[in-house]
DNA sequence: ACCTGAACACCGTTCAAGT
DNA sequence: ACCTGAACACCGTTCAAGT
């Protein structure tokens, strides 16, 4: 791969730039398409020019996952009902999720990290679980339970896990709905 | 890699040897070992060797993965209380998916097909969901509801979804255990 | 500090040829 | 039909060197 930049003139690559082409990387062409050497000939650098910003393609793959969880929609601090406040934040989760399966798929592969936005919504729910009065362990436990189930939705959606036919979109949020207030009410009523 | 039986002499492979081999594997390397030169290595024959027996490492993923559905417990056709029926059939699902749960990993990624023991088992679970009077649409959603439930947590269990150290296996099993009662009283429920 | 050049140590898979 | 020999078209990553 030649450089078409005249010698001794930098890429200027940073971290932000690499992270922004791998997104448009994997919206092209999947996640199959998401190589180290695909990523540098978009930026129009070496392959190994990338190693100065990511610290290996694992790396790369979780900041990706993170990023995607910016764009979760967060109840305000003045819902309500709480457990409208988990429904919302992880329908939004999972709609989010979904429309990038196949990243998820990867992630889960890999038993993937946690980044911060990861973990600020990890925070928000068990605020809004304690609410309900569940804490401590059990607040841990039912996190848990939600975000597998979350997760675990969206990594199988594009093909489900029935016969047949692809699944119609639709289809799959309404089950992941009816089994997400299924928990919900388990963990509200403590059963 | 030079093989060492006498020239003329064949190698003798099968599918279930390969099978087999892979199994092996995967146990004493983990699924990042499994790949078709080590397998190849293993069974004493040359990487392209093994495309007389399976098709592609994909198909050979997809049934190790049948494979170790054959384990699963099965309740009787006579269990009394078919919601018992169901938590026996998917905590075994559990627990075997859990004792490899980076094939696991591996298969959701690539949105694993299903083999004869997935279908199998999934027949049985619809006739234990009839008898509770989900049938029709509602038991597949139901199905689909526990299946990804009980994959996404085999899947994630080596690490956990939450911060901190990895997680004791009787703790996910518990956790696990928690939120396939409230589906389970959920879809009994109709809630 | 950031990037090139070159290489290392791998992959899955295909194809023609032998038996 | 089953396997070898050889190759194709890739991977992620490392290291030394230039600027």
């Amino acid at each position: 791969m030649k450089q078409v930049r005249s010698p001794g003139q930098r890429a200027g690559l940073t971290q932000a730039r690499v992270l922004e082409a791998a997104h448009e990387l994997v919206a092209d062409e999947g996640v199959a398409g998401l190589t180290m050497r695909a990523l540098a000939g978009r930026l129009g650098v070496l392959p190994n020019a990338l190693y100065s910003h990511v610290a290996t393609k694992n790396a790369l793959v979780d900041a990706l996952l993170d990023d995607l969880l910016a764009q979760v929609a967060e109840p305000g601090a003045d819902v309500e009902d709480p457990i409208d406040g988990l429904r919302t934040m992880m329908t939004s989760t999972f709609e989010v999720l979904v429309a990038h399966a196949d990243l998820v798929g990867l992630y889960i592969s890999r038993q993937g990290a946690r980044g911060p936005n990861a973990q600020r919504l990890g925070e928000v729910m068990l605020r809004l679980l304690a609410r309900l009065d569940v804490t401590g362990e059990r607040a841990i436990d039912a996190r848990r339970v939600l975000i597998v189930y979350t997760i675990g939705f969206a990594a199988f959606s594009p093909r489900g896990v029935a016969d047949g036919p692809p699944l119609p979109a639709a289809k799959v949020a309404e089950d992941y709905a009816a089994g997400l207030d299924w928990l919900l009410t388990g963990i509200a009523t403590r059963k």
